[in-house]
RNA sequence: GGGCGCUUCGCAUAGCGGCAAUUGCAUCUGGCUGUAGACCAGACGUCUUUAUGACUACGGGGGUUCGAGUCCCUCAGCGCCCA
């Protein structure tokens, strides 16, 4: 990729854009930050987007720097109350970052990453090392934060120790010597506060590189995976096909530019669509997987078709009820449920519509059980 | 330390003693369509002999009452204000 696509293509803002040109220009290999979550280790094409940028980078030889912010994650995040987030084991931690890592390495270069835990150091930091380190900021520049602005603002809390989060990444930065740091918008002020230690402290300061966020599947909301909206880079062929065709008709330029290397081949939505579809499947899986894909898309969505592949379950009774059906076969919660869905008419058996809820099913050979679009099951005595 | 208030479906909300309980979002089903979305219709506690049915449910426990989400006491969690 050419050098000036680095800068612009799927990038937002560089803080100093000037000062970074020169330093690839001198030929000097930079170290380049990003900060990961270990609490969350399934990725999606949201973080693809940062990571491919960091590939290109990598490509260049500059190397990546991993902070994994083990430390933040096990003293656990309160702000999240609903979830009451547990803290997190250091075995959990090492776990998290296995499959982490595994998940990376479908886009970088796995073994060229430098990864630091930044437990490293902050299991060291003492108290008196903390406030002198807090010294080196304001309160008001760290209310400065949209978020945290905005929260005062509306009376929603605000808890003390989230203030340290700016400031322990940028601490991060100190330690890693980090030359650039990349990451999302959202995580625009952190980095910029590294930016700010750095220049008190009278070290050479990083440049920063922000990403969008990648808007979900529902088209409005930023992808993630609590929001259910999400293309998860280790979802199987045929359903992370399926999810990209689901994508919102505006955002396919966005994801032809943040997730891919190809550029929209046709105004046609559904053409565009399928094939972005094709080079997503087939750079997490391959091309081979990715025509299979399309075929039984083709098949199952537009003409209506049994899938090719569909999973089985053996029943021991002879005969039941079709509501006792659903449930034995977990297509439904609750009996309840069960009936309604009939009632509803979204059953089939062997692609008749089912309306009789108490009917008698007779179980012999095979028989294909749908539910709704999309949930089918094969059935044999 | 003093005063006030909140806790109801995944989230958010209504509820001045008759409530399986409002509304929005989300979810699910059906219709429409180029997949999705948008849009339209419906459902959304469980169970059954489907009924003006039974049971379980409005933070926990106790009480008043024919009857309590609603009133009283108490415990817990959360928040706001004053000092």
């Amino acid at each position: 990729m050419a050098q000036n696509d680095l800068l612009t293509r799927g990038v937002v803002e560089v803080i100093e854009k000037d000062h970074l040109e020169k330093a690839f220009a001198s030929g000097k290999k930079l170290r380049i930050k990003y900060g990961a979550d270990p609490t969350a280790p399934d990725l999606h094409l949201g973080h693809s987007v940062a990571l491919r940028k960091l590939k290109e980078f990598q490509d260049q030889g500059h190397t990546i720097v991993f902070i994994i912010g083990d430390y933040t994650a096990r003293i656990g995040d309160p702000t999240d109350r609903s979830k009451a987030r547990p803290m997190l084991s250091e075995q959990e931690v090492k776990a998290n970052a296995k499959t982490y890592f595994k998940q990376v390495g479908k886009i970088l270069n796995a073994k060229k990453i430098e990864i630091r835990y930044n437990s490293e150091w902050f299991r060291k930091l003492d108290l008196a090392s903390l406030i002198k380190l807090m010294a080196e900021f304001t309160v008001q520049r760290i209310l400065e934060r949209d978020d945290f602005t905005k929260r005062l603002k509306s009376g929603t809390e605000v808890h003390s120790h989230e203030v340290l989060y700016p400031i322990m990444q940028a601490y991060d930065s100190i330690i890693v010597e980090a030359d650039v740091e990349l990451g999302g918008t959202d995580q625009k002020f952190n980095m910029l506060a590294g930016r700010d230690l750095q220049r008190h402290r009278g070290l050479p300061q990083q440049d920063v590189i922000t990403v969008p966020l990648l808007v979900g599947t529902d088209g409005v909301k930023k992808m993630s995976k609590s929001v259910g909206n999400y293309i998860g880079l280790t979802d199987e062929p045929n359903e992370m096909f399926r999810k990209v065709m689901s994508v919102n008709d505006d955002l396919i330029d966005q994801y032809f530019t943040l997730c891919t290397d190809a550029k929209r081949p046709t105004e046609d939505p559904r053409e565009a669509k399928l094939a972005l579809a094709k080079t997503i499947v087939g750079m997490y899986h391959d091309a081979k997987a990715a025509a299979a894909a399309e075929d039984e898309f083709v098949r199952v969505v537009s003409n209506k078709e049994i899938p090719s592949d569909i999973e089985r379950k053996k029943l021991k009774v002879k005969s039941l009820s079709l509501t006792d059906l659903l449930l034995e076969t977990g297509m439904a919660a609750s009996k309840s449920e069960a009936r309604r869905l009939i009632e509803q008419g979204g059953v089939k058996l062997d692609g008749e519509r089912q309306t009789e809820p108490m009917r008698t099913v007779a179980l012999g050979g095979e028989i294909v059980l749908q539910v709704g679009k999309h949930k089918f099951l094969k059935i044999s005595a």
